[in-house]
DNA sequence: TTTATAAAGTCAATAATGCTGACATAGTTT
DNA sequence: AAACTATGTCAGCATTATTGACTTTATAAA
């Protein structure tokens, strides 16, 4: 066992972290810390006929707004027959808008309305301050290992909003 | 806006995390970083009869070894008739083992068969391997960092397994 | 010892979210 | 004119969750 990793110097030091032990420690971390960072916007949409993919429709049209439906689908990672359904739930409540493509007519561009507006600023509310109080505890060297491992954990997927960490989209 | 959070001293440094587009930004990481996490898992899932449940019953029986349905459903934060489906079919085809308690014959204890185990280290070799790479490619200190938010966020869920942690079952 | 509580299991109905396949419509490209 | 693209829709199905009601068995309390 020893001497036989290569991948760093120190090895004994830099692989403490990566028995079996410490793996599943992290991976349960990450299904509890899940819970806990969906929990409050899952109280708030037990309020509404919403459920989860309406949050992350609203999130991801506010974050993009003017999105197409194309560039939603890209991100949800979901059919576009899943998609249609939550899409126009909320464009049939009037928190959505879905306005024609000015270049491409066959294009639709999302936008939220006021209300939706409103729903996003409740549901993000909830989820930031959570984020907030964890950073703040946890303190920013902590946010930055964070963020960092969560990108590699990522790998192949996209992050949307601000483009400075990966991009895929157009 | 200057010198009003007084939670830490360098305000504007150690707050320059803090605004609303950073953290959903974090939101937007724990997000596409928990689709990846799954994504793995999920794909073996396909070749079988089952689900993120089955997997998540399989892990928590394999790391609690022996423990009670009602802790079970305590871990996993679902109702009995949710979890029971599961459970019936992973001891139906043979994958799990319920015991009757020996102190109070109540009780069921659950222990993973053979090939249980098998299908427990299937899964978990394709999550480890994710996590043992993000881990590398981020170093020690980051690691230490997404620990220390994740169980920041976590805040009241249970960690199972090496008690090191959290502590919420007996 | 009777009564109450607890652990587990079951049945039925419902909801949210995903999937595949098939098809329609309108608009753009070649 | 023909082919392709973007969007939307219908129908059917699977998984995972819910609530509510009820049973069986076993332990604890009166």
């Amino acid at each position: 066992m020893v001497g036989h990793n290569m991948t760093r110097p120190n090895s004994m030091d830099a692989m403490l972290f990566l028995t079996d032990d410490q793996l599943l420690q992290g991976i349960e971390l990450m299904y509890f810390a899940y819970k806990g960072f969906t929990s409050d916007p899952d109280l708030i949409l037990q309020n509404y006929t919403y459920g989860r993919a309406h949050h992350r429709a609203v999130h991801f049209i506010n974050r993009r707004k003017g999105l197409k439906v194309s560039d939603l689908l890209d991100i949800l990672g979901i059919t576009k027959q899943s998609l249609n359904r939550v899409l126009r739930q909320l464009i049939n409540d009037g928190l959505v808008e879905s306005r024609m493509g000015r270049k491409d007519k066959r294009e639709r561009n999302l936008f939220l309305t006021d209300d939706g507006e409103k729903l996003e600023r409740q549901l993000s509310d909830a989820q930031r301050k959570r984020m907030r109080s964890a950073y703040r505890a946890a303190g920013p060297d902590a946010v930055m290992g964070f963020r960092l491992v969560l990108e590699k954990i990522m790998d192949g997927e996209i992050l949307s909003g601000s483009t400075k960490i990966k991009e895929k989209l157009t």
